[in-house]
DNA sequence: CCCTCTGTTGGATT
DNA sequence: CAATCCAACAGAGG
């Protein structure tokens, strides 16, 4: 085990560098020797036994588990055998937590709504968990209501659905909540199945952008060729079809 | 070179 | 509540 950023060892779910665990270095150290069990995983956060010990991760922003040679901005590296994974993270927004093994289950869980693939809800059950005014875009990146979504695959999933993503959750339609429900299903198996032979793993990464409308702004929808839209939501920038997905 | 803007997350503050 | 700011850093553009 090698430690190059100690700061990247947290306590708890904490984006934060500054919640850095004490005793980390050491925390972790006590995990080398154990054989790793079964991982499992909640939205977007992992767990991964190492009995008695085990370890929650989260990749935060730009996290992400590389073997051989040292990257750039590596955290900690993790020794198996005669290979080496790095946990490479340049904004630091990752965290890796050490956790008992018998906790990891419920602290992976804890504070998230249902996992969006694990657990798919059909369209009645999603409405109920998305009782609120707020922008369904917004509501759809509540980790709280359901796990799994964040910025990209909310507008990707939303544009599948044709549901313009200002629209208040409290007003769609039973129909909308059906086609979201598969949209959601459809958007995060499409993804996982593309990184499985690709590299599609970010946007920034180089290559051509795998999205329909994320990241493009003033292209042509790939449904019906009106230029893609641009606003901001809860903060963050949004992409959807003017015409595909129409204004409430 | 410097400054500003933007970003895949999530929490706190206003 | 909904919008804004912030953490931490890199890259792009002016």
């Amino acid at each position: 085990m090698i430690v190059r950023d100690p700061q990247a060892i947290r306590g708890d779910w904490s984006t934060r560098p500054r919640d850095a665990l004490p005793d980390g270095p050491a925390r972790l150290a006590a995990l080398v020797g154990a054989e790793a069990g079964e991982p499992m995983r909640h939205g977007k956060r992992l767990g991964w036994p190492f009995p008695p010990g085990g370890l929650l991760i989260h990749l935060g922003m730009s996290g992400a588990w590389v073997p051989g040679e040292e990257p750039p901005h590596a955290r900690v590296g993790l020794r198996f055998g005669d290979a080496v994974w790095w946990f490479r993270d340049p904004r630091r927004f990752g965290a890796l937590i050490p956790c008992p093994a018998a906790r990891l289950a419920d602290r992976l869980a804890a504070g998230l709504g249902p996992d969006a693939l694990l657990a798919a809800l059909p369209g009645p059950a999603l409405a109920a968990r998305f009782r609120t005014r707020a922008a369904i875009k917004v509501a759809l990146m509540d980790q709280g209501r359901l796990a799994g979504l964040g910025n990209i695959h909310a507008a990707e999933a939303l544009f599948r659905a044709r549901i313009h993503p200002a629209i208040p959750a409290n007003a769609l339609s039973d129909d909308q909540w059906e086609a979201l429900s598969r949209a959601i299903v459809d958007q995060l198996r499409d993804a996982i199945d593309a990184q499985q032979d690709g590299e599609l793993v970010y946007l920034t990464e180089g290559g051509p952008n795998p999205f329909a409308v994320y990241g493009r702004e003033g292209e042509p929808c790939p449904r019906c060729g009106t230029p893609i839209a641009r606003i901001a939501l809860g903060g963050r920038s949004t992409f959807y079809c003017p015409r595909c997905q129409p204004a409430p």
